[in-house]
RNA sequence: GGGAGCAUAGCUCAGCUGGGAGAGCAUCUGCCUUACAAGCAGAGGGUCAUAGGUUCGAGCCCUAUUGUUCCCACCA
């Protein structure tokens, strides 16, 4: 084995190449296994048209470490990945690059403009998973799979149908956000409200009755010319008079009727409200309640609608083709081809003039925008495909609230039981090319509508041979919301189905909440009677320094493969999970990044001083039959780190996990076990072996410990040394546990009296100033002189003791007197002594410890306390007293020696 | 309007079911010591936002307040 270390530290030079050495070791690859338990993650699926940025880095990050764990840990552990189509995003591309040829989707039709996009999936789909491996991402590509894949669109018509046959979808036209850019409805959680700037307009209305004007304010005036009716509450008293009048609407001199409607809040503005049910979600529900017609004035491509539109809706209409609910569409005259935004000005110029604008007022206000181009939406009512939620949310909240599926943390339910809770019909069709297309055949003899996975020969109503395809395309994330399952196979019974699913873990960043992780639960339910995962790990997005979200217009987001190619892959995991709490955000900063690599450098070099000193000898990765104090220390430490890492891991605290294993490996392993082999190192024998025996070992579980948060480090070390088993990486060595019999709690406790005794020696030192390479000869008064007999070769090596004296009792003129727990250590230097600082130093330190005492002597006094606190507690509590009450004896013996 | 998070060292953040306040970075001091100066040995630095309450005991639980960030809904 015995492959040689570099010797400095550069991870570019190998993460590459142990990537592809575990990829053709297949290691990745998760089957079912009945030897072993499965652990499952999906991966979100990233956009084709994404590129790899600090957010994926953290979630990829985080699935890597969980399954790499659980992987270790003895399961059949799978993390299957994918590509999203992306059909709003990836649209929004490929008609951006036509058009800089010069052409439309139009121009060149549905089949061509599809192939440009599958070429364009081809050649760009695979580049972020490819950026996806320079993390270390330890998934299966072998399973791979894409939304659009023939799978995955078979498990999606067969949804669509199973939902249309039990009556979950249905077709209707419904009031819709309509984004005028991407020209396609989109589902009420692809709104995204931005406070604007705008204004109130106070029109005015003439009652046709009475002669009087209703004044009525609004924020959208270009929609008057859809008004239909004006509303006002049937208790007020201000309009009782009104009741069965109409108005008329200026500029088109036409007559609408007054109507009741609880909509109208008596306590808002005049109290009297424009009825437009064409172009506004609550007037939409107003109109359905007082059957007001519906009329429509804008183009679906943010126009007002003229002489043509309305031709097409007569031509549809002399066919019988109209729907419920389907608008009547205006011709809007001089208005007619304006964009809305031009007709607000023109109207606004001509109410002016005829006198119906009353006054503006001047408004901050929340506008929806389109999630993806941030065009203001356009509220319209069209014929869409719609999901019926009611049925599917009871479920899914069930699923969360008897703990089938849980959030962690958990606070994160009441953010979905709110959303699931007040769930309203979703709409799932899109008018795009790139997706699912709709399963929906229509008859062009009767217009009979047949739903089916694929396309009927006839007409099953009218026997028609002609028929023609929706063409809508699907929600991308109708299709996302089946990944659990559409991935592993579904609707086939296929082995990793029946093995996998339920998957374990989904891991993801808590703005994705509602578009995803609700849907797939509802879904997943629906379609396998089980919830597709038992937890869902939500972690914060990743912001600069500012504390800004990272963005592209702001350019503020590092490039996570500069980051790697500078610092390395593992450093930048390590970052991300260091300090991370579940659900709480976290700030990048290059300065932290550069911590994390100097942890890794810090394990390199550690690594390479424990090859220094087996290498020549013939070490096995096994203990030693024989174990010194210092040897049982590091393994009760080491056990005490292992277990802990699994409890913390296993309740997601990634964060504390490494935090533990950082300060293990640094402090305990590096700055005091390393250090306290070397006199044992330099010595000839079986003493010396036995050291080797245990650097080794101890190393050797540090790097399976650490081998999911930082994999390509802890593999390319580990490949180095001498193993205890014949496995070929340590990706699949089993992962370290607590073990009792390595626990030695006596002699860990002896080794910590020692170094407590060196550090308080060296605090000593440093504060008078007095450098290492001044040795001083030490005399330690202690009730216990065997344990630091045993450590006589440390406090030489580490606390710089020329030579030892240990005995119960010393009379020494003019010492430095260090006081520990359990012992008085003598320092003589005469001088460098200042009796006086000394006294005052020591009266100093005697103060601090009897204030101490007090604390716990008053707790101890105290009847509460003796017969409420726990008796771990109290115990503990007697411990620290009694401790005290010998430092506190030591520290007076010291003042009176110096006093005489 | 409803809901949630956050407020702890100069900075960035940890702190598990309540039982002596921690890390990294920064600062200061001293060190080339059988790996590592990307390092070693030390030091200083905190009324845990404020005010009440519960408790033998509160950074942690409860109430209110202030500041801050976010989500949802609505504003005709």
């Amino acid at each position: 084995m015995a492959k040689e270390m570099a010797k400095a530290y550069t991870p570019k030079d190998f993460e590459e190449k142990i990537y592809e050495f575990w990829l053709k070791g297949n290691y990745f690859h998760a089957v079912p296994d009945k030897e072993k338990k499965p652990y499952t993650i999906v991966m979100p699926p990233p956009n084709i048209t994404g590129q790899l940025h600090i957010g994926h880095a953290l979630d990829l990050s985080l699935q890597d470490i969980i399954i790499r764990w659980k992987r270790m840990s003895g399961y059949s552990a799978l993390w299957l990945p994918g590509t999203d189509h992306a059909s709003i995003a990836t649209e929004a591309k490929i008609v951006e690059a036509m058009r800089n040829e010069g052409i439309t989707k139009d121009d060149i039709g549905r089949e061509k403009f599809l192939e440009r996009a599958w070429e364009w999936k081809k050649e760009y789909g695979g580049k972020i998973t490819k950026q996806f491996r320079k993390l270390g991402s330890s998934c299966d590509w072998e399973r791979e799979r894409f939304t659009m894949d023939e799978g995955c669109s078979n498990a999606v018509k067969e949804v669509f149908v199973n939902l249309y046959e039990n009556g979950k979808i249905y077709r209707g036209n419904r009031m819709v956000n309509w984004c005028p850019h991407c020209c396609t409805s989109i589902s009420d959680a692809e709104v995204e409200y931005e406070e604007q700037q705008g204004h109130f307009w106070h029109l005015l209305y003439k009652v046709k009755e009475t002669g009087e004007y209703l004044e009525i304010a609004t924020t959208r005036p270009e929609t008057m010319l859809g008004d239909t009716a004006v509303a006002i509450n049937k208790d007020d008293e201000r309009y009782k008079h009104l009741h069965g009048c109409h108005v008329i609407l200026p500029l088109l001199n036409k007559e609408i009727p007054i109507v009741c409607d609880e909509h109208a809040d008596m306590e808002k503005g005049t109290g009297v409200v424009k009825i437009t049910p064409a172009h506004d979600p609550n007037d939409f529900e107003v109109g359905q309640r007082c059957s007001l017609p519906i009329v429509r004035c804008f183009t679906y491509d943010g126009h007002m609608t003229g002489a043509e539109d309305v031709e097409k809706y007569k031509e549809l209409k002399a066919k019988g083709n109209l729907a419920e609910n389907e608008p009547e569409v205006l011709d809007c005259g001089k208005y007619a081809g304006m964009t809305t935004v031009q007709a607000r000005e023109a109207i606004l110029e001509d109410l002016k003039a005829c006198g119906a604008l009353k006054e503006v007022e001047d408004l901050t206000h929340d506008v929806g925008t389109c999630y993806r181009c941030h065009t203001t939406i356009e509220p319209m009512v069209s014929k869409q495909w719609f999901v019926k939620m009611k049925p599917l949310a009871e479920p899914a909240i069930k699923a969360v609230r008897e703990g089938e599926t849980k959030f962690i943390p958990e606070r994160f339910d009441k953010v979905y039981y709110n959303w699931m809770e007040n769930i309203k019909d979703w709409c799932i069709s899109r008018q795009l090319w790139w997706g699912h297309r709709i399963p929906a055949y229509y008859c062009d003899e009767c217009g009979e509508v047949t739903v089916a996975k694929s396309a009927p020969e006839k007409c099953p109503a009218c026997g028609h041979t002609h028929l023609h395809q929706d063409e809508d395309t699907l929600d991308t994330w109708f299709s996302s919301a089946l990944w659990p399952f559409s991935t592993l196979g579904w609707p086939e019974k296929t082995p990793e189905l029946e093995y996998f699913y339920p998957t374990n873990t989904l891991v993801t960043a808590y703005d994705i909440i509602f578009f995803w992780v609700a849907r797939m639960i509802f879904s997943g339910i629906e379609n396998m009677g089980k919830a597709p995962f038992d937890t869902v790990f939500i972690h914060g997005i990743v912001r600069d320094e500012l504390g800004r979200k990272m963005s592209k217009s702001l350019g503020n987001g590092p490039d996570p493969i500069e980051v790697i190619e500078k610092y390395g892959a593992d450093a930048l995991r390590f970052l991300l999970v260091t300090g991370n709490s579940p659900g709480n955000d976290i700030r990048y900063s290059e300065k932290r990044i550069e911590a994390c690599s100097n942890f890794a450098n810090k394990l390199w070099n550690a690594s390479r001083f424990v090859h220094m000193n087996i290498d020549a000898f013939d070490v096995k990765n096994a203990l030693p039959q024989t174990l010194e104090t210092e040897d049982k220390w590091i393994l009760s430490a080491l056990n005490k780190v292992s277990k802990e890492i699994n409890e913390n891991l296993e309740k997601f605290e990634l964060g504390i996990a490494v935090q533990k294993l950082y300060d293990f490996i640094w402090n305990s392993y590096c700055d005091w076990y390393i250090e306290l082999c070397k006199a044992r190192l330099q010595s000839e024998g079986e003493t010396a072996q036995n050291a080797r025996q245990v650097l080794l070992y101890v190393l050797d579980k540090i790097l399976k410990l650490l081998h999911p948060f930082m994999p390509f480090i802890t593999e390319e070390i580990w490949q180095t040394i001498p193993h205890d088993t014949n496995g070929e990486t340590v990706m699949l060595e089993k992962y370290p546990e607590y073990t009792p019999e390595l626990d030695f709690p006596a002699e860990a406790d002896e080794m910590k009296k020692v170094m407590e005794a060196i550090t308080a020696i060296r605090t000593q030192r440093n504060e008078m100033n007095v450098p290492p390479s001044k040795k001083a000869k030490l005399y330690i008064a202690t009730n216990i002189p065997q344990i630091y007999a045993n450590g006589e070769k440390f406090f030489i090596k580490l606390a710089s003791a020329s030579e030892v004296e240990i005995g119960e009792s010393f009379e020494i003129d003019g010492a430095v007197t260090v006081v520990t727990g359990s012992a008085k250590i003598y320092i003589p230097m005469n001088e460098l002594v200042d009796k006086e600082a000394e006294l005052k130093r020591l009266n100093k330190e005697l103060k601090q410890v009897e204030k101490m005492l007090a604390q716990d002597e008053g707790k101890l006094n105290n009847p509460g306390f003796m017969s409420k606190a726990p008796e771990k507690v109290i115990e503990k509590i007697k411990g620290q007293a009694e401790k005290e009450r010998e430092k506190i004896a030591l520290i007076n013996t010291a003042i009176e020696a110096l006093s005489k």
